[in-house]
RNA sequence: GGCGCGGUAGCCAAGUGGUAAGGCAGAGGUCUGCAAAACCUCCAUCAUCGGUUCGACUCCGAUCCGCGCCUCCA
């Protein structure tokens, strides 16, 4: 069975076929670094990270390129509330974003171009578009892509013009535009922009924000390229217009497949700061969750329905996450040091099985992991039974670090227990041995409010993070 | 108004024209000095109402409810 993904454009589940055989390019649109980014945000990093993961474990060559916009409306504006250069301000965002992102355990792309340091590809791009006439410069010195010129203008979002209702969201700066659906390739420098500029054969300006994904995926990626992901709040008109501006510009197909992760809501609502239930992942490390928690949490719902996020969930997550390590731990005491190149198990071949046919169909992850809980029983039941010799115990590990190859959740934080608790648990070893019942409940307590709980195996008495 | 998504056990969440995966929580049991962990067993008729069908939760229609997009929000 091939790799099937929904593509946006057909509204169908494809079977996924590579310009290149053997090798997928694809553009993941990147955040804005105005802000910390949210955990709504991080879903769809998450989303696109499976998606690399998975095509990883099918063999193919992944080329990922994530966009980060430093220079649009939201970041000159805080950059010039906090009275810092544009780039000075961005960087702090960066850095943390990619400090979240390791915290999430996501794979880095290729490449992260930020748009700024694409101004003159963009104005290239623009130049092509004014030059084949499907652009025009408006009053204000403002360039904008004219969709009249553009037949083929909604077929991603499947929107039909006259039905675009020219309601009060459209602001009233945008009178220059020859038709309302008109989008900005290049914005004239007005005085909000301060010494945010560049030149261009027009006139001085900036970019507008849909120009810099089609400049540095064409850039990266070849004027038409496989794969270009995002938030279903992209769909239109982001994306839309990256098509509109790239095929006017090339004459070639943009992009095959577009594949849209639906939005995160808390508590079945939008996260907004007025409803409290807003929050970025340092919110939840502070609350004393784990990336990996967290990681598990937003990648264990199917990317294209909506993830409603609570802490009950979460909780769960770290339950299941627990369950899952203990069996990593009885496997690793069983194969000791053995090879890892025994066959697998029935129960873990059919595990390996299903998990793959899982993600093969549209990225399945809840198929994926019930492969995986199943394994765990079967596995569990088996070591129960003394039926898994040391090879065959290092053949699942091997497959388990397979799994979490696309996964990313299966290594554990470290917890090393201090000297005090290591301590302790010998001291209650040596009461156990004395069959001094009370006293060894009694350490077994403290080490309780110290955060250990004790976990007596055939093997000895371990520690385990409450 | 247009386009689109969803309503499955206490919670989360797959799936399918032939009588509902998985996770978390809960109950009972095995194991254990007692626990913990693990294992076993139990726990839903799939929003409502019609229709099609030998048979629908799965197809069609209607209704109710929730949500997203409709110019720069993943």
């Amino acid at each position: 069975m091939a790799f099937c993904i929904h593509n946006t454009l057909t509204r169908a589940v494809e079977e996924l076929h590579p310009a290149e055989a053997g090798h997928v390019r694809m553009y993941t649109c990147g955040p804005t670094v105005y802000n910390f980014a949210h955990i709504g945000n991080f879903r769809a990093y998450l989303f696109e990270d499976l998606l690399r993961r998975h095509l990883k474990f099918r063999g193919f060559r992944v080329t990922q390129v994530m966009n980060l916009t430093d220079v649009d409306d939201k970041t000159i504006r805080s950059s010039r509330e906090q009275g810092l250069p544009l780039k000075e301000f961005t960087k702090k965002y960066i850095e943390a974003f990619f400090a979240d992102l390791k915290t999430l355990r996501v794979e880095p792309a290729e490449q992260y171009p930020a748009a700024t340091d694409h101004v003159p590809e963009m104005i290239t791009l623009i130049q092509t578009l004014l030059d084949k006439g499907v652009a025009y410069k408006s009053d204000d010195g403002s360039i904008y892509f004219s969709i009249a010129k553009f037949p083929a203008y909604g077929k991603l979002a499947h929107l039909d013009l006259s039905g675009l209702r020219s309601g009060a969201r459209v602001a009233q700066d945008e009178y220059e535009k020859e038709s309302a659906a008109d989008f900005a390739l290049w914005k004239a420098w007005d005085e909000q922009d301060g010494d945010v500029a560049w030149d261009a054969p027009w006139g001085r300006g900036r970019p507008g924000w849909h120009i810099e994904c089609s400049a540095m995926g064409m850039k990266y990626l070849g004027p038409s390229f496989d794969l270009h992901t995002g938030g279903v709040d992209n769909i239109f008109p982001h994306h839309e217009d990256e098509i509109a501006q790239s095929e006017a510009a090339t004459g070639q197909p943009f992009v095959k497949y577009w594949m849209h992760c639906a939005h995160l809501v808390v508590d079945g609502k939008k996260m907004s700061k007025s409803l409290g239930n807003f929050f970025t992942l340092r919110d939840l490390l502070g609350k004393g969750y784990s990336g990996r928690e967290i990681r598990y949490e937003l990648l264990a719902t199917h990317y294209r329905q909506s993830l409603n996020f609570t802490f009950e969930s979460l909780d769960a997550a770290r339950a299941a996450l627990s369950r899952l390590d203990e069996f990593g731990d009885r496997l690793r005491l069983i194969a000791g040091g053995a090879p890892a190149g025994a066959s697998l198990p029935a129960w873990a071949q059919q595990a390996l099985d299903a998990f793959t046919a899982a993600l093969d169909d549209d990225l399945n992850i809840s198929a994926a992991l019930a492969a995986l809980f199943d394994m765990i029983t079967a596995g569990n039941r088996a070591m129960n039974e003394q039926a898994l010799a040391a090879a065959g115990a290092a053949a699942v590990l091997g497959l388990l670090q397979r799994f979490d190859g696309v996964l990313g959740v299966l290594q554990p934080e470290q917890q090393q227990a201090d000297g005090e608790a290591q301590a302790l648990l010998g001291q209650r070893q040596a009461a156990r041995q004395a069959k001094n019942w009370p006293e060894s409940d009694r350490i077994r307590d403290e080490l309780k409010q110290r955060g250990w709980v004790i976990q007596d195996t055939p093997q000895g008495p371990k520690l385990k993070k409450l």
